[in-house]
DNA sequence: ACTGAAAGACACAGACT
DNA sequence: AGTCTGTGTCTTTCAGT
């Protein structure tokens, strides 16, 4: 007799995540500090199931990290700017050195490589406009292979989450 | 006689963090679950003025949040693109509208109010493309006062980070 | 603002179902 | 895959410097 059907699960890796570690990715999601106990009481479960599924979870991958949100603008970094890149040119070490570039800067927060007339978005943070035109001037153009940028400057936040499990 | 001129410190909102907050800040940036035991031997203090700094840059509001960063590619979210929004009518009310049907729709992980020809640039994490083009019909465009709006697709990530305290 | 101590809570591993 | 139970460790508060 045929196995009957899997139950529905999420198995893009290989690694099943059934609706117990979605449940419990969405407590941790919220705050990262939660007790496995609370968890547990929360889910129905005792703390050793919870206890193996979150080790299981960082393990494969799933849970990148556990990081503390501090407000940028209580830490001297008032600025947000959304900064594109065009490259002169495009060989494999060309971008490689760039990428180098973008890893070493900490202004540079976040890089993405991107469709449409530009290579990459960058998300910078900076004290003030005069860092911000440090950074552009003596850092990021510095880098002879770096040809269009342009700043698009970030006057409001309207929304800022990471939650994807809901 | 005058009194002496105060160490330096940061004293936007009227918190002053200490070179002792921001090494705590930097252990907690990279992992929330870190015990305050670990911090307190790392900064050669005892647990007691670490728990209270720490409580009291989360009074503040320096430390927003504790979160826990899901890997989005194994949580079904494997697409992310940038979206930009033009508003057809700019009045307050017109505004407020919008702004919640950004907060209510779970696909938008960012919203930031921008400069330059668009109004708002959002972060979208889709599962595919068919998802994303619902959302873009069906979600984003459906409301009225949404008038241009161009997509720009992620095709890699080459840097991702949250830290700002360095 | 810090140290040290002490009570209670929690993490984590083991035996078992 | 889960519960229960025990041990060592951590959190959190309090007295004292």
């Amino acid at each position: 007799m045929a196995k009957a059907v899997k139950k529905e699960q999420s198995t893009i890796t290989g690694f099943n995540i059934d609706d117990k570690d979605l449940a419990i990715l969405k407590l941790l999601q919220h705050n990262a500090r939660i007790t496995v106990k609370e968890i547990s009481d929360k889910i129905h479960l005792s703390t050793t199931p919870v206890h193996e599924r979150i080790k299981r979870m960082e393990e494969a991958g799933v849970i990148k990290q556990y990081a503390t949100l501090v407000d940028h603008s209580k830490v001297k970094k008032g600025l947000m700017v959304i900064c594109y890149v065009s490259l002169r040119q495009h060989s494999k070490n060309a971008g490689i050195k760039f990428i180098k570039l973008i890893q070493s800067l900490p202004e540079i927060t976040e890089c993405y490589s991107i469709s449409g007339e530009f290579d990459f978005m960058l998300k910078v943070m900076a004290e003030n406009m005069d860092a911000y035109y440090d950074f552009h001037v003596n850092k990021l153009s510095q880098e002879e292979n770096v040809g269009h940028v342009q700043s698009v400057f970030v006057m409001g936040v309207i929304k800022q989450t990471h939650v994807l499990v809901h």
